[in-house]
DNA sequence: CGAATTTGACCAGCGC
DNA sequence: GCGCTGGTCAAATTCG
């Protein structure tokens, strides 16, 4: 990964732009559909569900509407193949991501290129169900090659590392990263039979960016019993009600794809700009949540919010 | 006391 | 084949 991660941690961001911004974002790639209502004819979520190249167009165009923002979100959605999204992506300019940082999932060939991936850990139910594979339990050898979730990456601005993003999760490892002073955490939702992770780490470059890769599809709601999931709804309407005031970074994007068919399986990122604040009285975000914002992102993003068991 | 986290060990894939 | 590295397990520890 070496090289490749360095790309990403030297990677220059691009103006930020708010979600609202992106949402509203008139099109010249009318190929990508327009639903007929609202002046959207090419959402980010059309970028993110077409292909990297609608998305890299998309992003620039977004990007030049606000230059005068200063810092910027990335995120990457690995879908399996190492097939650069350099070029494709994000342009070239500040924007670009190095072609590997995309295929090591920003940065971890292991699970990028199913290096390091347990057989078994994804495969079926989630991990539980394959431990076996470590201690004695030898799984298939000829398993097929594990079938890599498609991954998604964040860089975002944060004091925190583990960022509330309303699921619970269960931290199931640390590890000294190379390249990096800074250790990763690997985390697993903890809802049974969903079998998403999310890997947390701090960049090295940049501390006050941490890089959150989420695997995998949520296939149940957001736990609505707990505090975190109010909050992280605020967030995201928040953003939307205020663009430009709240927090620009979430959904700053930059996405890293492998390509491949499974776009729609983009899962989640949020940017937690002013924890305090989010977190102090999720209460007063309630109103925004249940507002009209709030759906109009779950309807653009709804594997955001969770995936619907076939 | 149960749940969550920590942490060292183990395993697998990749590059040399 | 060996070493390196990322990812995961699970016992031990800590926390609420």
């Amino acid at each position: 990964m070496s090289n490749e991660t360095k790309d990403l941690y030297n990677y220059q961001y691009p103006p930020s732009f708010s979600l609202y911004e992106l949402m509203t974002l008139p099109t010249s790639t009318p190929s990508y559909g327009n639903n007929g209502y609202g002046p959207p004819s090419y959402s980010l979520s059309d970028c993110l569900q077409s292909s990297p190249g609608a998305c890299n167009s998309l992003l620039q165009k977004t990007f030049s509407l606000s230059p005068s923002s200063s810092e910027v979100f990335n995120s990457y959605i690995d879908q399996e193949s190492k097939r650069a999204v350099s070029n494709d992506v994000i342009g070239e300019t500040p924007t670009r991501v190095s072609a590997s940082s995309s295929a090591s999932e920003a940065d971890h060939p292991g699970e990028g290129s199913g290096k390091s991936q347990r057989k078994g850990e994804l495969v079926g139910d989630g991990g539980e169900a394959n431990q076996s594979s470590k201690k004695g339990g030898k799984t298939k050898k000829n398993e097929e090659k594990k079938q890599r979730e498609p991954r998604v990456s964040f860089m975002t601005k944060s004091e925190v590392d583990h960022l509330e993003d309303g699921y619970r999760w269960r931290k199931y490892g640390q590890k000294a990263v190379k390249n990096s002073i800074y250790p990763r955490s690997y985390y697993r939702c903890t809802t049974q039979k969903c079998n998403v992770k999310k890997r947390v780490e701090r960049s090295f470059q940049d501390p006050t960016v941490v890089i959150t890769t989420y695997e995998g599809q949520h296939n149940h709601p957001l736990p609505t019993n707990l505090r975190g999931s109010s909050a992280a709804a605020a967030m995201y309407s928040a953003d939307f009600m205020t663009p430009g005031s709240f927090t620009h970074d979430m959904f700053r994007s930059s996405a890293y794809t492998s390509g491949g068919p499974a776009a729609g399986a983009l899962d989640y990122g949020y940017e937690q700009s002013g924890y305090g604040s989010v977190n102090a009285n999720p209460n007063t975000h309630r109103e925004y949540h249940q507002g009209g914002e709030y759906e109009l992102l779950k309807e653009i993003f709804p594997s955001i919010f969770f995936k619907q068991e076939p």
